[in-house]
DNA sequence: ATTCTGAGGGCAATCGATTGCGCCAATCTA
DNA sequence: TAGATTGGCGCAATCGATTGCCCTCAGAAT
């Protein structure tokens, strides 16, 4: 059995209490420099280590972070997830990952299963349809951060990044450079990011004078075969695009996978900008112009918003932050005539 | 406050241990029919919702599961961190992820936190030079499996893969190829994975008759940078290798990194296997030979190899499982003497 | 009529740490 | 010198759930 704050107080012949007050120094009330020493000194031969179990429970206060997201392994949430590791040690929290999958059944179970073990808050990548366990968590007073994705109708404590702008400058590239027919890969639709980078898409189309054409607007899910079945549909087309935006970082590698079946080259037949994160994308057959997240950064506001809601919960204020983008140009877009002469060799 | 089993027993006129009984389906003391329905519709009604905190506490069952890898961004752990936590959460146990960034005292100070809190088990890929700490757990009975990285001197439970045997292929596969300066671009030499690719890199070496060259074993960390500085050197000997066998998802993007920077052909001028688990390989500008791990089944197997120890504590047989690698065919391996022509047109 | 049996459920300790309150003795103040 | 203060520490309740043991009462057995 471990030692114990009792172990301890029977062998220096003092009450468990005051071993407590001393081992967290607790100033509220004085204990004689004598005695303090010598408890140090017997927990330290005891090597005591607190049972936090107990603390937790007695506190109510579990030191701990709940993480719920999608997938881990997309390295957007994976490189989310490092950094908001990172910050929770460094803030002497633990972190409990969990995966949704993107289904909603999960998520509300997730949360409430992290509730029932007292987590101190959560930080959320939802899967939206549904905010009811949100505002149950708001009901609790149990802190909470949203990332990547938010409700509009739901003002909460949120990170996220410039989605809209982000596509909307996207698509007033490929403009610039001739494209007209620019598919947009988006994802699942539901997702708030999707709707802000669609509605960025949307507007940059009208912003160059270009009519939207439904048929590019193509996919329903962030998997890799969504991704592949949604780019041979677009390759199909009878008018296909010459320029694609594609949204999600398993999408774009079942893009790639039909534009290598249907022997597309890139970037003369096909120009491309990645929503991505992944870091193989300067040495791609065609190294991808992507737009990418600042990981670190966005899993450390998160943090930072959790730990200020953990520490103020009487300041009700919620705090919104966006974090940039980073549009890395590479070699996936060009010219659309430039790409018609090459076609026509 | 959310309700408690003394709320419903209150509310009922009974016990709270009937309740507790009722609730959690205990048989040793019989119930009535009609108390027990009663109680459960007052649980409903009540929306009763266990504090996991205090069960666990009483039980010493936290139905928790720590896991301690290096780095949650880097893809071969977060891909078996996926597996790990859906095999979690399906034998109901919530997953604490940390990471150690490959940093011993981390890793120490982890493991005392994660008993300190009392999880039921620990997942741990550890950064080695050092396992008093697993003795220790050993010692408090604590259930653990070891992934990936093992320590040959100490039996414990572990699942890894067929690092050896794939180096050695590798090998034998560059051979046949007639290359004979084949560069280890290793990774950390202190751990076990590292050090089982190199015995069957230098074993390979020996059954195709190809002396060992100090020079081409190279790398000391699992970093990008490393794998850049590494590969740099590499290239820059008076006689550099023509073929590369790198180990660990993030070196290999350094060495293209690298290569890329000295211009040299793939496969033309080298040929590359890589270890490596991203799923942008196909893709790349050559597409690389890879061997990958079946991260998905080790995750499972992990976590089955650790509920079998949670639940047969005076089982004290461990189990070592070894998994296949999977050998992936590409573009990045060719014929020495067809690179060297391809290099004179 | 008395004893026995088992169904049904209450009692209270327990897990380990924390903390408001109270107590005693020594020292200080007036 | 009596009263006040304070340093130093103990007491016991508490957090919520669990569980071994005990109690009661009705019906069965003798």
């Amino acid at each position: 059995m471990a030692t114990t704050l009792r172990d301890i107080a029977r062998k220096a012949g003092v009450h468990p209490s005051t071993v407590s007050r001393i081992l967290h120094n607790n100033q509220t009330v004085k204990i004689s420099d004598a005695t303090r020493k010598r408890i140090l000194a017997i927990a330290k031969e005891l090597d005591y280590q607190p049972n936090e179990l107990a603390r937790a429970f007695r506190l109510r206060k579990t030191q701990t972070i709940g993480l719920i997201i999608p997938d881990i392994s997309n390295s957007f949430f994976s490189g989310i997830s490092r950094s908001i590791e990172m910050s929770s040690y460094n803030a002497g929290y633990n972190l409990v990952v969990c995966n949704t999958n993107e289904n909603i059944e999960k998520e509300l179970k997730y949360v409430r299963n992290l509730v029932n073990r007292g987590v101190d808050g959560l930080i959320i990548a939802t899967c939206q349809n549904n905010e009811k366990h949100l505002l149950d968590l708001r009901e609790k007073k149990i802190p909470f951060v949203l990332i990547d994705r938010y409700f509009s109708n739901f003002k909460a404590n949120a990170v996220f990044s410039d989605n809209k702008s982000s596509a909307f400058d996207a698509v007033k590239t490929l403009h610039k450079l001739k494209h007209e027919r620019i598919a947009f890969l988006r994802g699942r639709p539901e997702i708030s990011t999707i709707q802000l980078r669609l509605q960025g898409y949307l507007e940059g189309l009208a912003a160059c004078g270009i009519a939207q054409d439904p048929e590019l607007i193509a996919g329903k899910s962030f998997t890799a075969e969504d991704g592949y079945e949604a780019t041979k549909m677009l390759l199909s087309l009878a008018s296909p695009p010459t320029a694609l935006l594609t949204s999600g970082n398993r999408i774009i590698i079942g893009a790639l996978k039909a534009i290598k079946e249907f022997n597309i080259k890139l970037p003369d037949e096909l120009s491309i900008i990645a929503y991505t994160d992944d870091l193989f994308t300067p040495f791609l057959a065609c190294p991808l112009t992507t737009i990418s997240h600042p990981l670190s950064e966005m899993g450390q506001k998160a943090v930072d918003l959790l730990l200020h809601e953990i520490n103020n919960t009487n300041d009700n204020a919620t705090t919104q932050i966006e974090v940039k983008t980073i549009f890395s140009m590479r070699e996936s877009i060009c010219e659309l005539t430039t790409c018609r002469k090459t076609e026509n060799v």
